[in-house]
DNA sequence: AAACTATATCGTAATATTGCGATATAACAA
DNA sequence: TTGTTATATCGCAATATTACGATATAGTTT
């Protein structure tokens, strides 16, 4: 049983989780690197720089688009992709609000001290 | 082949993608909320809090466990998990520093805003 | 039109992940 | 000791992910 039992958790524990999913790639966080460093982020480029073959490529960016981190727009015949900035914004938001359950609690009670 | 070509990528792409995967689970993100709420952890209150099997919960707190990021301590029968503050800030660093590759980038040229 | 370039999608194979019952181990309680 | 409670691990089944060749589609070039 390889599917993962979403109702039983919280909307807000299974958004986390699929925005993480989204990072949980090498390939992924390479590409998002890229579209960032060169404004413009080609398809074929990617295949010259990361050595992955198109298919996989393009299975790649297909994932961050659905998950509306990356648009493209078409340019001649290849297509530029960028960072759609609310989206990546939203993101920070949350990755860092949950990082920061932990920093407050420990801060302001210091409770969470472990032995280990 | 559902293989990750690990050797395609840097060290900290591979790193900050194996970060993110420990993320990627709604039922991970649960357990360590929990543990975060509850200072002490314990596997079988999470089985009932959860809904996941025993031996289900066991094998994501041994996730958590071999990345570091949770460590226990026998107390009594049970074991009571905890936060390595040390990890949990070194992960939060990391996802920022990610993050604001493209605030920085962003607010400084504002080089990459795209039309969609 | 014909050749070329670029991207997306389909189909498939290999591997990974998720989940749980069953079982082993260890500590505690009676 | 015997029974109870708690956790870890083994083994397996179901599903998901990763990767890529082949092919379809669309724009550019000659």
């Amino acid at each position: 049983m390889g599917i993962t039992k979403s109702d039983l958790f919280t909307e807000e524990q299974n958004q986390l989780a699929a925005m993480a999913k989204l990072f949980s790639h090498p390939a992924r966080i390479a590409i998002l690197q890229e579209v960032i460093k060169s404004k413009s982020c080609i398809n074929h480029l990617l295949v010259q720089e990361l050595g992955l073959a198109q298919a996989t490529i393009s299975q790649h960016l297909k994932e961050l688009k659905s998950a509306g981190i990356l648009c493209g727009s078409v340019e001649g015949n290849s297509i530029s992709y960028c960072i759609n900035t609310s989206v990546w914004n939203t993101l920070q938001a949350q990755f860092i609000q949950f990082f920061s359950l932990y920093t407050e609690t420990n801060t302001t009670t210091a409770s969470s001290s472990c032995s280990c």
